[in-house]
DNA sequence: ATGTTC
């Protein structure tokens, strides 16, 4: 008995060693040699039936072989992408591309589309929408679960609130940075507090006094809270065409959110240990299993505090201004959505992408001195009801600083009438596409409405502090 | 994006 005459039995690696010891135990038991192939044969055959007795260890092995080779066969990712639709494909870069492509190779993936937005994140593109069945990717809804868009249209002249005095109120009544919450005297309620799922599960309920403290506070990054001009060119949305005061928020959930994308996204590794190492960071969670319920439990309650995380920081600055606006628009563009793609109930992703359903509205903002567009969705079936959330970066935050000359960037702002508070160089208007150029690259998936030039602007001031 | 990564 040797080597040869068990690799032919089709044994491989360590199973050789494991086979060549059973037979020889057998061998020294007096077996003959034909008994203890057909043996082995059988072993081989159903490891399953024999993990008793002299053949354990190897029929414990092949079996733990199997079960590695079914869960990699399950894993596999497709020889080619599924075709998907690009809008703006001139404003793209090839990183963005590559990573989409890899998401279109997964086994779960039925659909996708790649907004004129797009550029480099983790996992899926941010600007990329994509369908997947029974699946849900924690990457491909994003670190800031629910990120959201909220305007506030007040029936009131642009110009009724002047620089110092916007300055102010922003400072009063706003909260920027990371790990930034509320003193405990200057928090507000929100039903969103009282949601059953914050039992649910033990990380929620972690994270529970930190969503508390944090609420209504808008984080750090490319976060935002403005004042600006907001010009309705279309009438029939409770005001007349016109040029009015408008606040609009950019801002997600915060800590509470970040940490519930990092479980889960760990935990989705964790489930995909042979998944094919490009597409690592779409490690997916099976949406029929506990958990990929707990996450879309978590992902959901993470949605709702975002909203309502905007809707404290409105809440606040209406307080503060005396008035009661008369039209309000917000939009998630961080999240994962339920929808029905060719009659099929599917899993639709969007990370960085507004949705854009039939008559929908959403908000698309430029930068810190560009226009936002409020924004009514045509509903189209290949972007699967999707429009980009905003401009894009066409430079990351380190190129950004490295190649933005400083006096451009206020030069830009000065231009515009842009008073900035805070806000740092690696968000300047240069490290963006220009707004109007995606927007003409997706005027099939959105129809615009009106537009908001931003006036007073407060972001993060990261290091330097105001 | 987040206050600091299985």
């Amino acid at each position: 008995m040797n080597g040869k005459h068990i690799t032919k039995l089709g044994f491989t690696g360590a199973d050789i060693g494991l086979a060549l010891a059973a037979a020889s135990v057998r061998e020294d038991a007096g077996a003959a040699r034909d008994d203890i192939l057909n043996e082995l044969r059988a072993v081989h055959a159903s490891p399953a039936q024999h993990l008793t007795g002299v053949y354990a260890t190897l029929a414990a092995s092949l079996q733990a072989r199997a079960e590695q080779d079914a869960l990699h066969a399950h894993d596999a990712l497709r020889a080619q992408p599924l075709p998907y639709r690009v809008w703006g494909a001139h404003l793209i870069d090839d990183g963005a591309f590559a990573q989409m492509n890899t998401a279109m190779r997964l086994p779960i993936s039925r659909a996708g589309a790649l907004m004129p937005d797009a550029h480099l994140g983790y996992g899926l593109p941010i600007g990329g929408v994509l369908a997947t069945q029974h699946a849900v990717i924690p990457y491909g809804v994003g670190v800031d679960i629910g990120c959201s868009m909220r305007l506030s249209v007040y029936a009131l002249p642009a110009a009724s609130l002047d620089a110092r005095s916007g300055t102010e109120l922003l400072h009063r009544h706003t909260r920027f940075g990371a790990g930034v919450g509320w003193e405990k005297r200057d928090r507000l309620h929100h039903d969103v507090l009282d949601d059953p799922a914050w039992n649910a599960q033990p990380l929620l309920r972690h994270l529970f006094d930190k969503a508390v403290t944090q609420l209504g506070t808008s984080g750090s990054g490319n976060h935002f809270a403005e004042f600006g001009t907001f010009t309705l060119t279309h009438g029939g949305l409770d005001l007349p065409a016109g040029e009015y005061l408008a606040f609009l928020t950019h801002s997600g959930s915060r800590g509470f959110g970040a940490q519930v994308a990092g479980h889960f996204t760990r935990l989705a590794e964790h489930l995909h240990p042979h998944l094919d190492p490009a597409a690592r960071k779409l490690a997916w969670l099976d949406t029929r299993q506990q958990e990929g319920q707990d996450y879309w439990t978590a992902m959901t309650l993470a949605g709702q505090y975002a909203l309502a995380n905007h809707e404290q920081i409105h809440a606040r600055v209406a307080r503060a201004l005396g008035e009661t606006p008369t039209l309000t628009v917000s939009n998630s563009h961080n999240l994962a959505w339920k929808q029905v793609v060719d009659g099929q109930e599917l899993i639709v992703h969007r990370k960085g992408a507004t949705p854009a359903a039939e008559g929908q509205l959403g908000l698309i903002p430029g930068s810190m001195a560009d226009p936002a567009y409020l924004v009514r969705g045509r509903g189209v079936p290949d972007a699967l009801h999707s429009a980009s959330h905003g401009a894009g970066r066409q430079l990351g935050r380190k190129a950004a600083e490295k190649t933005i000359p400083r006096a451009e960037w206020k030069a830009y702002l000065a231009q515009r009438g842009v008073t900035l508070l805070g806000g740092g160089i690696d968000e300047a208007p240069q490290a963006y596409k220009r707004v109007q150029d995606v927007l003409a690259a997706q005027s099939d998936l959105v129809e615009v409405l009106g537009q908001f030039q931003p006036q007073i602007v407060r972001m993060d001031s990261g290091s330097e502090d105001i």
